[in-house]
DNA sequence: TGCGATTTGAGGTGCGCAACTCAAAAATTG
DNA sequence: CAATTTTTGAGTTGCGCACCTCAAATCGCA
């Protein structure tokens, strides 16, 4: 199926060749520079896609000999899940430098959006484009624009803003993630025992962040259309602590006699674990959680969560890195590469 | 956290400054060219280390101007799977022009040893590198290894060959897919009921392919240890084909009246499906299989499977061009970026 | 026809490195 | 010590492209 089987690759001088023109024209043709007739144009247009001419990566790269300067806008305050993401984007410092690209890595609260905002509004000049975790507030959406107005590359990480002008978002789809959860806790509790109606318990990070609320979305339509019998608690918010957490589920087991399952939207399982525990509860209550961490990791081999519901940091890192780079840089994004998916995790395909 | 703030990368003409030596000394000890006493390679050395030195990756690959030839070896016969690889070859075409990396697809019957010994022995000197799906059989073993010995890089795909001297594997654990697949049986048929003991039967391709083999080991390993209430039928080779596959599974529904779940190690799942709604059994036998295409998507849709065990064909693709290339050039592989993950696909999570 | 505006060609420079040559300097040897 | 070998420096070339300048050619229009 091979065309030109002619090994080397065109040179853009082969393509003002082809088109009879010189290498100048060409080369004001293929970089958008104008000055061109329309005519002349659609010539060297014709010899570039007679010949599959591509500039050769590096050149150009070596040529352009810009630098880029990236931010990476993350919450603070000890996120496992946060600093996984941190150390994968220092773990590319090799792979960044051979390409020119500096990345700054800035922590902040995510959850205050004036402060976050002021963050971004911080930005321009110093960078040339951004990642951020965003958080679903007007004031953030309007910092969101505000950098893509002052020319900036913005992509959202994680937790997206769908309604604000950035260009791209890193992360799951948390309403499948959420389905998915949704759909392995009525599958592995099995079909109702006689008349007794189980009781699912929810834990949750915080009200204001869109994965979360997506996620608990998600978990609730498949319930409810799927497992009717099952009974939704009301989602207790835990903010993502592990005390915090396990403080709840303790009351949550002695309010409800008739618990079966228990879905954290978020981080801090290791609280709703070590509850279970101290009630003798482990492996006896059927745990969906959220992300692989050391603790999760833990609790997935003994038995107290049935599964996990993951995206992969490193990936989200690197997917995050070559995207804006490629926004900035006026390249491709390979969509496949770039899509991440929500993982399953149990016990036996632990990575 | 940043030591040098100084934004522009040192050039290997800073490097030379630094260590006291002329441009051409430290072009000699970066690039490991003989003529160099020890001690200066030392200084050298040192300063490439204090000045965090890193070729900048496309001057090097322009001045380097090499182009490279891949051969990818896959199964002929119309495998959806193996189809998918292709055309994410395929896709990746202008990614490869703009590196000088040429890749041709070579189909062959991979079952056919002697065939495919022969063809793997035709490639040294019209290529520098080659993937190929192995068989686990000492002819290929032996073939493999002549490739590295005649100096090519050689990676396995999707069905690993260990023993030979291959220098890297792009696909999953297929132990620990077999095991996702068995746990995934176990749990969603939930536990016994009453006395009766379901029986679960296993559809697999072929003995002679090592990542079938394997995951019916992996799946055999879970069922023994954790639900020894369930039967395992021995299993039955289809041959991937969706024909046999119907065949074999009615066969089975009329010998098995106690069947409760079937696992299928390879491909031509839709033939299960088939057997199953024509004996009105869709959805009340649990299936399980492997990749994800157009017919299993369906059927996960549609509820007569229950969850896919699957690795990403793209991945995989793009992982094995990226693998080849970093051989050939001497570069670093990037563990993480390059590891298949054994992934679960229920409905909710479909990609 | 002649004027100015537009289009095109020719050529140069630099990006950072790999790979090479040749001569000079230093170290080693008999 | 001289003769040899080893080590080092200085310099060149080319990779393919982006980006620039300047002059020549062509065009449109009055």
């Amino acid at each position: 199926m091979n065309n030109h089987a002619n090994d080397a690759p065109p040179t853009l001088r082969d393509v003002a060749a082809a088109a009879g023109v010189s290498l100048a024209t060409a080369d004001r043709v293929v970089n958008g520079r104008p000055g061109v007739s329309a005519k002349t144009a659609r010539k060297v247009h014709e010899a570039v896609q007679r010949l599959a001419f591509r500039p050769l990566a590096a050149a150009a790269e070596l040529a352009r000999s810009r630098s880029w300067r990236f931010a990476v806008v993350l919450p603070g305050g000890g996120n496992r899940f946060m600093m996984d993401i941190a150390d994968n984007v220092r773990a590319q410092a090799d792979w960044l430098r051979a390409r020119r690209i500096g990345v700054e890595i800035v922590e902040t609260d995510v959850f205050d959006a004036d402060r976050l905002a002021a963050e971004l509004a911080a930005l321009p000049g110093r960078f040339d484009a951004v990642a951020l975790v965003a958080l679903d507030h007007p004031r953030i959406r309007a910092a969101i624009d505000d950098l893509v107005e002052a020319g900036m590359a913005v992509v959202t990480l994680v937790s997206d803003a769908p309604s604000s002008r950035r260009q791209h978002y890193v992360g799951i789809d948390n309403i499948a993630a959420g389905r998915t959860a949704g759909s392995l806790v009525g599958r592995f509790l099995g079909p109702p025992r006689g008349n007794e109606r189980g009781a699912v318990g929810i834990v949750t990070g915080a009200g204001s962040l869109r994965d979360h609320a997506e996620r608990r979305f998600g978990f609730g339509q498949v319930l409810a259309e799927e497992y009717p019998q099952l009974i939704r608690l009301t989602p207790v918010e835990g903010r993502d602590d592990p005390d915090r957490n396990r403080e709840l589920v303790r009351r949550m087991l002695a309010d409800t006699p008739n618990l079966v399952a228990i879905y954290n939207t978020g981080e801090g399982s290791v609280g709703i674990g070590e509850a279970l525990a101290e009630a003798g509860l482990a492996r006896r209550i059927l745990c969906v959680g959220h992300e692989l961490t050391p603790a999760t990791r833990r609790m997935l081999l003994d038995g107290t969560f049935a599964a996990l519901v993951a995206q992969d940091p490193g990936h989200e890192a690197r997917s995050m890195v070559r995207v804006l780079h490629a926004l900035v840089a006026g390249q491709e994004i390979v969509a496949a590469q770039e899509h991440i998916r929500v993982q399953v995790i149990l016990r036996d395909n632990l990575p």
